[in-house]
DNA sequence: TGTTTTTGCTAAATCGATTTAATATACTTG
DNA sequence: CAAGTATATTAAATCGATTTAGCAAAAACA
């Protein structure tokens, strides 16, 4: 009764070739020389059942999925699901689909994901890369994978990535913070490795120099909210004379908050806060964080041009794109006494 | 150089055929009686060249993917982001991998995906389903694809479900302002026909009606933040005698808290509020937020569990679960005076 | 009219697996 | 020793598309 339509049974039907048919299908009618009257039957008939051809057959011949591969670190973080939503729609446009997960800068679980996604052949790759995965991401584009780093590059990867301008906007916050009086600034962090805390980090450092300030850095291994609470508490404890704290991410704002809230401290009157990447919590937390905004669209937006572009032109056409965006400081109350 | 290797190539380099190498691959070596030295000079011979068959070519003979969809709302809500993560991490265990994407309770986009899901052979389904998609769903079933729907059932279609009590979640929630002596509440939902929206209505209603209360029900029409702001204002300066706010999901809240601060109303003092749905931001605030907790992890586990035994079992195997799961009523300071 | 070109279409190979039905050999059994 | 049975392996069909190479028939040309 329910007999699978494919392009055989068209063929069939119809009484023609499957190659007839796929030529119409692809596109192909006139270069090959298809009559209209044959192209009107073909068109009409597939119309009529609701045909779609199997992209899992047509995957297998031709190689190519029209699937791409976007690894982030948490899905459900909000700077990366507005990013993967964004990209999601861009490359849907383009014909593309999406399949993302979440790596949780495991540089395990990325090694097993990058390996599913090579199993299902993604035709490329958008990855916010953990630290430790150099070679699998060299071996993705030694196969003519294109690959587009997010957030942060790797070291020793040479291809397309988009950053934020990390230093010089952690130097910028830091002076801010500066300038508004505080004088023994934190800046909270986690231990990694990965280059766009690293530039944090160092353009914090440059500000405090440059001023003279002290700089207390605390770096925090991070696994969940409540362990870094008591890693923050116990940092406010013990350096009683900090007045202020830059949290290198949002989720470590979050904590901090917990933590300032748990000792009873006033913001900005007791520790002035701002943040690297904005949240909507902050915007209406009593008092609200001062943030670093990561133009999240922007991101997006080059990411997925780069990856098309790359899926059309392929892997080594062209130098590789290293586009470095500029971020917006959006100050609110917690940044000045 | 670079040939690719399959079970073709396998097969001639060690003289053997695929049949052999397919049996023992897929664990029926002894059923098919293949020799003990043959097994392992095959095992031997896949590990040292790491063969890992195409799960393309597979899927096209076997008609089975080992991947199921899952189509949530809106991936960005800390409460469907944190079920995809539970949903996924569970799956993968099984063997299963996940896809998702979000609907935005878009009639047409949901039917879009679900079309795209079909092309792509998702062994199964795990749906919150926007109202009008019921004739799609039964036709998933009807081709013998599982289906569990989430966070609301549908009401002409026979299949897995798995909800939370909400009419009595909403119902108690009521009761407990009433008690704190707030008379003219304000039910904030959206204009939509979803059970789950329905039950928390009816809830609500049921509560005022027994304490002889005045109810004040508003529906807004979804589309953005900013917009949803505006409505409230505007409905709390029409109606200035409402004393409390009944927010029937997580991100009215939020669009809430933006209108009660706008109009400098003070929490809990001139308006009392709770939320259906918790959310990291509610803990935080000041005042903190009372709010109605759906229990994520059992969801996702339960979700899950009833989609992988389907699989398992098939589609028809025994009835129907309707699964109704508790909420916890976090009492915060938003609702008592 | 005979040859070449063009037009319109198709047979068959291919992608990389699974699975059915068959075959060849070794072993029992009467 | 012939016939039946168990053992070990494989040839070939199949899933549903794409693509190369080629074949007739019609048209153009000499």
């Amino acid at each position: 009764m329910n007999k699978r339509i494919s392009i055989n049974s068209i063929a069939k039907e119809l009484g023609i070739s499957t190659t007839t048919i796929s030529f119409v299908l692809n596109g192909k009618a006139s270069e090959k020389r298809i009559s209209e009257k044959l192209i009107k039957k073909v068109m009409d008939y597939i119309e009529e059942i609701g045909y779609k051809p199997s992209t899992l057959a047509r995957s297998l011949r031709t190689g190519k999925t029209n699937i791409i591969g976007l690894i982030v670190e948490d899905i459900s973080d909000p700077f990366f699901s507005t990013i993967a939503r964004q990209i999601e729609e861009r490359a849907y446009k383009s014909g593309y689909k999406i399949i993302y997960c979440s790596t949780e800068n495991n540089r395990d679980k990325t090694k097993e994901l990058i390996e599913v996604y090579k199993d299902r052949h993604v035709d490329g790759y958008i990855v916010v890369a953990p630290d430790g995965v150099e070679k699998e991401i060299n071996d993705l584009c030694a196969r003519g994978k294109p690959v587009v780093l997010l957030d942060r590059y790797l070291p020793n990867v040479n291809t397309d990535y988009v950053l934020v301008d990390n230093f010089n906007s952690a130097y910028n916050a830091t002076n801010y913070l500066i300038k508004n009086g505080f004088r023994n600034i934190a800046f909270i962090t986690i231990n990694s490795l990965q280059v766009q805390m690293i530039d944090r980090l160092l353009g914090f450092e440059k500000a405090i120099k440059e001023n003279g300030c002290t700089q207390h850095v605390k770096e925090i291994a991070y696994h969940d909210s409540e362990e870094a609470v008591k890693h923050i508490v116990s940092l406010l404890n013990r350096t009683p004379e900090i007045d202020a704290i830059f949290f290198a991410t949002n989720y470590l704002c979050v904590s901090g908050l917990r933590a300032l809230k748990s000792l009873n401290l006033k913001i900005p009157a007791d520790v002035g806060v701002v943040c690297f990447d904005d949240y909507e919590l902050f915007e209406l937390y009593t008092p609200s964080i001062t943030s670093i905004a990561q133009p999240t669209e922007a991101i997006a937006e080059n990411a997925i041009s780069l990856l098309l572009s790359r899926l059309k032109k392929g892997v080594t056409a062209g130098k590789f794109q290293k586009v470095i965006l500029p971020t917006s400081f959006i100050i609110r109350e917690s940044s000045a006494k």
